[in-house]
DNA sequence: TCGAAGCCTCACATCAGTGTGAAGGTCAAG
DNA sequence: CTTGACCTTCACACTGATGTGAGGCTTCGA
């Protein structure tokens, strides 16, 4: 599929399309006329890149994470090939990503606390 | 306390400080010389936003919701003049705080599956 | 064959968060 | 009284994510 398409199915702007790509998260294949060819599971990779994204992930860190992301079943690099320094990194981000979502609990926690004891007696 | 103090206590550059007083994240009161004075939980508050920041909230967003976050007690904003609107606005943030943890969960989840699978098996 | 639509690259613009430095005021300690 | 540490504002610069537009191809349908 080409880039308009891929915009049009995802939502996502063509300029960002091409941004992603530059960024080396999206690696779509050229035609003969130098257009775009994206595959039919570029549709759920974008969605993906934008969750993370719009959850306040840096484009390097998707980067990092991505290949590892891929759906549970097919683990895409072959398990052989992952060195324990790799693994490392991996364990790395897993936790960083949990210390987003331990502050963003927390204080999610907060606001509700504060709705909870706010609205029974409010108006 | 000064600035520089503050600085020191919280980790946080002062070209930071005064950026989030710009943002109105912090509202320093002034000594006769013009120097910024904070009180004693200026160094807490400072914290939730660099927690805020880190997670990938935005000023605003951190803005929005700092007022009901001041720890749990003391409601700061009187219960009574919480118009409903606030509340609801209040609810979407919360909303969309959910909508981060849940995605970054599932992707935490995703790598953790990933790399159990592997390292059993790895070298 | 012509025009519109879609694609290409390039480049400048914006916003948020941050770094850095200049030019100058305040204050305490030597 | 001077020096040095601390404070002030102002301003320019960078990065990352994104918007926008120019100039020029390709492709397809009337």
């Amino acid at each position: 599929m080409r880039i308009g398409e891929l915009s049009r199915r995802t939502g996502v702007p063509t300029r960002l399309l091409r941004y992603y790509e530059e960024q080396h998260l999206l690696h779509p294949e050229r035609a003969g006329n130098g257009y775009r060819s994206y595959p039919e599971s570029a549709v759920a990779r974008v969605g993906q890149i934008r969750g993370l994204l719009d959850s306040g992930l840096t484009t390097e860190m998707i980067r990092a994470i991505l290949p590892y992301l891929c759906g549970p079943g097919h683990l895409v690099p072959a398990p052989e090939d992952v060195p324990a320094q790799t693994a490392a990194l991996l364990q790395g981000h897993i936790d960083r990503i949990q210390s987003r979502i331990d502050c963003l609990a927390r204080n999610r926690d907060r606001l509700t606390a504060y709705l909870a004891a706010v609205r029974p007696g409010g108006r």
